[in-house]
DNA sequence: AAGTTTGTTTGAAGCGCTTCAAATTTCTGT
DNA sequence: ACAGAAATTTGAAGCGCTTCAAACAAACTT
């Protein structure tokens, strides 16, 4: 096969203009019957099957279908690992099926990502925790798109949870419960080695998290302040999720922090590793500690002990960022609501002996 | 924004020719470093970032995507949804993300399935359990494509468990115990009551079953005959997996076939059904029992009781089946082994009253 | 200084298709 | 049978980019 067939091919052999021969395939109803026919005969004669989408493409088609871009630390592959993604993702499938888009999620190795999303046919973006690099890419691409979960200015449509509200709550349960000494487990965003931030100095930074994080840290500091409790006093462990980190995170925490009656944590996935590691070493949960996870991931529900968690609605979080792209949305920005989940990992502190 | 900028506009700007604005950014080792330097500026001046590759595509250019096209029925959401699927996908994906490539979940309803394959911007697609119709549309995109658990001919490239060997398997793990009283219960491909096959009909055919199954039913008869048992003496029933057709299906064979001591289920989605029907009624499984499902689904082995499944290797299904896009295989034939896992739900047949 | 090389830039020819104004044919009504 | 309306068809102009042979320049040779 020298060169593959193309339309005006099947327009001279039915002796035809490539403009009807066009039409005979995309728009039938302008084509006298018989001429279709004919066209179509000298289609199947010459094995053409119809317009090549690549061309279209070029005269102002879409592409029908929109990308998903993981955040940078992320590949394909965690689009159909994890959990957390592949609610958010179900979503946005849902409103794909409805509008009969594709869905296409963007590969790339961090250093790729950017050719990537330059590259990628697609007429719109829902760009994962992304950092800035993907916001410039996605905007060069002149096609509507949505950040998940940070707020990158006025004119960016975007679709948040609210993290601090979320993270407020978590705390003043286990306030409300009468802990009064807490550690902090938050998301380390790349792996490494998870960080120690010892309590007592002002203004600690988080190294490597994601924006919402900064926020449920907030969250937690006003809970924590409205009962007198400075969040500088509270230590804080940074771990990357998967695992060995995250257990090795929470050993960091019983290390250091063995006078915690309670852990606030981030992402389920670390709080699962809380659990683990506390039944490990003996410590019984609720009993000894309590524990209050984020997310509601699909298996806190099922841990031993079952763990109180912060619920944030994935599924309709994806719906929303989707339609936000086919509904060409301008300069929109969602909060949407979370709900704190009590379940068994929380219970008032042990009595001091 | 009345006319996007383009290349040409840009090479005007910076007075250059076309050609050299598009090595400027292609191939910038060939175009001396001041004259790129001038291209970049008037870009940047103009508000232009990089080619649109819309254009690049037409010129011979890769898609750098594949594409997974469900099953008939089956829509984006399933991608996400179905555990089968996702650990499928997930195999998928890791070869995309090795090769640097996107993928893309193509959507459509029945009746757009077609259309969708025929304009979808991929280099090459993977076809779920595709009937004849995504068959035909997919070949005319004269790209590379495999299916999935389907023999279509010996020039179509295919990936398949060996269903056969499986079922046999499974029917020999139950003769082995002493089963000697069967029932099957099949996949009914699209939603739908439940259809019921009674026995003592010989060459009776499934309805709307996968060809897989087939091939599982032949595995069946297989043993079964081994045994002095004929497949047309068993009663069969094709459920659709999705609740509450599962359970009808189950009901249905309760009702019917009382006097069965094993079930050979053809997907553990059904086969799970089974067990909890079973639950309902006051059946106990194994001991009254004994259940055997197929693909060992994530939850099968959280079944209670855990379920006795045969399994087949998903994720190394979707590896091969994208390396057989990526690396232009031609004619090849896949056909990965299956394991019976051999759990709880199976047992000696209770002695006769 | 004429003849080679080597390194750059240009111009034009596509890639495969859609669109639309203009030209042509067919149909209506009388 | 004929003007005017309606239905079809045509031809040409792109869509935005890549490629490649040819043209040109500058740097070497002998």
């Amino acid at each position: 096969m020298k060169r593959s067939i193309r339309l005006s091919d099947v327009a001279d052999a039915a002796s035809v203009s490539l403009g009807t021969a066009s039409n005979a395939f995309n728009r039938p109803e302008l084509v006298r019957p018989e001429l279709r026919v004919l066209v179509e005969a000298a289609a199947r004669e010459l094995g053409y099957s119809g317009p090549d989408p690549k061309g279209r493409l070029l005269m102002g088609g879409k592409a029908n279908a929109i990308g998903f871009v993981p955040a940078l630390e992320m590949s394909v592959a965690n689009a159909f690992y994890s959990p957390f993604l592949r609610q958010f993702l179900l979503g946005v499938a849902e409103i794909c099926d409805e509008k009969g888009a594709s869905l296409m999620v963007i590969s790339g190795a961090e250093d790729r990502k950017d050719w990537a999303i330059r590259n990628a046919l697609v007429d719109g973006f829902i760009l994962g925790h992304v950092e800035e690099v993907g916001l410039v890419s996605v905007r060069h691409r002149k096609v509507p798109f949505v950040v998940m979960d940070l707020d990158a200015g006025p004119d960016v449509n975007s679709v948040r949870i609210n993290g601090r509200d979320g993270a407020r709550c978590a705390a003043e349960h286990l306030l409300g419960l009468g802990h009064r000494k807490f550690a902090i487990m938050s998301v380390l965003r790349r792996r490494g080695d998870s960080i120690w931030h010892p309590p007592g100095k002002p203004d600690r930074q988080l190294v490597a998290s994601y924006p919402l994080d900064h926020e449920k840290l907030h969250g937690y500091g006003e809970a924590l302040a409205a009962a007198g409790i400075s969040l500088d006093d509270v230590p804080i462990v940074e771990s990357y999720p998967p695992s060995p980190w995250a257990e090795a995170g929470a050993h960091m925490l019983f290390d250091k922090a063995p006078e915690a009656t309670a852990i606030l944590v981030m992402s389920d996935k670390n709080a699962l590793a809380v659990l683990d590691v506390a039944r490990d070493r003996g410590i019984t949960v609720p009993d000894d500690i309590s524990v209050v996870g984020f997310d509601d991931a699909p298996d806190a529900a099922n841990a031993s002990p079952p763990l109180t968690t912060v619920a944030q609605p994935l599924i309709e979080k994806g719906r929303l960022a989707a339609r936000m792209i086919f509904e060409e949305f301008h300069s929109r920005h969602e909060v949407l609501p979370v709900k704190l989940i009590v379940r068994a990992s929380t219970a008032v502190p042990k009595a001091e002996e």
